[in-house]
This record gives C-alpha cells, sequence and structure tokens, in this order.
DNA sequence: AAGCCCGTAACTCTTTCGGGTGACCGTCGT
DNA sequence: ACGACGGTCACCCGAAAGAGTTACGGGCTT
C-alpha cells in the first residue's frame, strides 16, 4: 500500500498536485494536508511513503515542518515544492532533511519522473552538487528564524513584536538580526529588508 | 465571445485554475500566461474581457503588471489571486486599480462566483470599506527627494549619511522621512523600504 | 487672494536599534 | 570526543530613529 501525502496551502494547486500523482504506477492512496500543522497531526496517525510539501506556507513553514518532522522520524521521505525564486528555502530544506525538491513550474512529467524514483529507492536523495550549482553567486544563507525575522522587519514589526509572534524574548530576535545583518553584509534592517528583496529572500 | 486570461508561474495551478474557470457559464474561452511580461505582450493583440492574476510571480510582480495594464488600457478587469501572507500586496494591486482578489485558498465555488459576478457586472470592484480594513486606500506619490531619501534607506545609509549625499541637513532627511512614510503607510524605515520594493518604487 | 504641497530647517522628547559580550544547550559532522 | 553552528536569553551602552511641533519661502491651483 503505497500512499503519498501532498501538502500545499493552495486548494487549486493541492488538488492538480493530488491527481499529478495519483496517475504515477504503484500509488494507491493520496491524501493532502493544507499547511505543516496539518502535516504533524496526521503523520502521528497515518504515515506516507513520500510527502510533498510547498516551501512557503502561512503558519508553520515548510523547512520547520520538515524540522520537526524528521525529529519524530527520521526515515520519512520529503521532497520540497518551491517556486523559481526561494533557492534559500530549498537549500534549507533539505540541509533539514528532505530528500530533493520540485519546482513548480515543472512539467507533470517531471514531477511524475521525480516521485517514482523517490519511491523506487527508499534512499533516494538529491546530489548535493546540484544544490550548488543552482547556487548562483554568492547566495547569503539564512536560517529558517532569520529568514522569520527579515519577514517580520519587512512588515515594519518591532523586535519586540517579532519577538510576540514568534515567541521569542526581545533579546533573542536581536541576536537573530545582528547574525542575518552580518550575513547579509547590511548596515541596518532597512538595508536587510532591500537586501532581501534583492536576493528574493522576501516578497 | 467572453474571454478569460489567466496568469500564474506554477504551471499547475494555472492549469487547476483553467479548468476551474471554464466551467462558468458563459465563459468561452480560457487563455493563459506564465508571468506578467506575457500577459503585457499578449493584451496588446488580444484583450480578454477579464484577468485573473498572482500577485506574486518571479520577473514582472503582479502589482507592477496592474498598473503597466492599466496605464495602457484604463478598463481591464483584473483580480488578484493571492496567499493568505501578503495583504500588503493585495492592497496595493487594488490601490493600483484591480478590481477584487481572490484567495488561493478559496473554493472553486468560490472562484467561479467570482467570476461570475465580475463578468456579469462591468462595473463589479471591491467595496470600498473592505480595501481600508488592509489599510492604505491612496496611491503613494513620492516626490523625487523622498525616493532619494528611500533609496538612501534602502543602500542602509543613515539620515546624517543621506543629508550628506544629498546636501540636506540631517533634519530636512527626517521630514523627508516623516512625510513618506505617511505617504507609504509605513511603520519605520525597513517597513518603507519593503513598500518601496513591494511598488516598484526602489529596486 | 487663499489654500495646498513641497523643500528646507530646527527643537525636544521618548523609544528603538545595533554592537559588544557572555552564556547554555542541542545537533551535526569529523 | 571535539568543535562548529544554530537557537535561546541576558546585560550594558551609545547612537540613531521617529513623533510632534513650528517655521518660512516658493510654486501651483482654485
Amino acid at each position: 500500500m503505497t500512499s503519498v501525502l501532498v501538502c500545499d496551502d493552495s486548494p487549486l494547486a493541492r488538488e492538480a498536485l493530488r491527481r499529478a500523482v495519483a496517475t504515477v504506477p504503484g500509488v494507491e492512496r493520496v491524501t493532502t494536508a493544507a499547511n505543516g500543522e496539518e502535516v504533524l497531526r496526521r503523520w502521528s496517525a497515518d504515515r506516507s511513503d513520500l510527502i510533498l510539501m510547498d516551501v512557503r506556507m502561512p503558519g508553520l513553514g515548510g523547512v520547520e515542518t520538515v524540522r520537526r518532522l524528521l525529529s519524530a522520524d527520521p526515515g520519512a521521505r520529503i521532497i520540497m515544492l518551491t517556486v523559481a525564486e526561494d533557492l534559500d528555502g530549498v537549500a534549507l530544506a533539505v540541509a533539514a532533511g528532505a530528500r530533493g525538491y520540485l519546482h513548480k513550474d515543472a512539467s507533470r512529467a517531471e514531477l511524475r519522473a521525480t516521485v517514482t524514483q523517490a519511491l523506487a529507492d527508499p534512499t533516494w536523495r538529491l546530489a548535493p552538487r546540484r544544490l550548488r550549482s543552482s547556487d548562483m553567486g554568492a547566495a547569503p544563507t539564512l536560517t529558517a528564524r532569520e529568514i522569520q525575522v527579515l519577514e517580520g522587519m519587512s512588515h515594519g514589526r518591532s523586535n519586540a513584536e517579532i519577538g510576540r509572534e514568534l515567541f521569542l524574548s526581545e533579546d533573542t530576535v536581536k541576536t537573530h538580526a545582528r547574525r542575518l545583518f552580518k550575513k547579509l553584509g547590511a548596515s541596518d534592517r532597512a538595508h536587510a529588508v532591500a537586501l532581501g528583496f534583492r536576493w528574493g529572500l522576501v516578497r
């Protein structure tokens, strides 16, 4: 009994993915989830053989979900879904243990091929080299937390407000801010936000 | 001959949207585009009655596309597609002249209902009240000075540094900053820079 | 002529930021 | 087993930002 879990916040995309995955030979069941929390809830009761998950989702993001999922079950096989821009999100997810990624630009055929391969070979994993090759220039790699803090800044939140939203102390937010400034080479939060936009880290 | 143009960067979402829209009574043709540039190219040759367009797209974003489209043809009817997170993007797009928006979380029924209404009533427009709820009603028109100050901020300059560059006193820069914050609805310089990028005022 | 927006500038006052430093605890890789 | 890195938190301190207010001259519109 081979089952695949598809997670995307858009019902339309979710449905399209579900249908595409369902046509892969050997797949008998495709379940869906709308966000990271739902994936985690569902996982404890009903483990699928493979998870396809969007990187960017409201609430619990894809990267954080991967981390929690793998800390609960290191054997989980996860493939990230992403748009062209956020290479960093992909890198983070793969670093966190996702087996690979699929562009949302990918054709149905590519999607099916990747799912087929992942299901056929339980140890399948993206070659590390492919990550570096798509690593354009010297893209600064921010951690999930740092991106969350940067996003908070881009919405005009103060450090204290960001802390409240992420359940962190203001001092911790400041630490993340300091570290992401250094990584980006930013002199202050306005600069950091600008660089975030230029690098495609936030929108 | 009623035709609708669907624009989304993800082929899967695009296809799903195309199919959903095609089931709306009265719709005879649904064309698709993958990005803003394609929409603009297509528009000059082949005008649809309605456009459904993603807010977030690589390259030319949804907001900027709306502006260009409407400056070329003020009668164009556009509905934005968005995810839960970026209320800012939606507000900007609607302020720029989009008739309304649809969550990507919307059900197929909601999607069809909105498209039906928009096609039936050429003057249909999202109630202004719903706009104010997500803030910013007026299109921000920054003066040359204000944009120069905003650009300085996006390069990590302090007010004093910006003043030195523009041969102004720091206090004058602060005045410009205060005024542009108010126009943009920004709570601080980081937010202002983010809004500047989302509006395409800086890059 | 009156009103409005823009550019310039100064003043005060409070809040926030950013840098520096140190610390503890996981995890991961070597 | 060790070190590197990431996440968390704390404290200090000076610098910067932002809000509020006032002011004055110049354009442009009504």
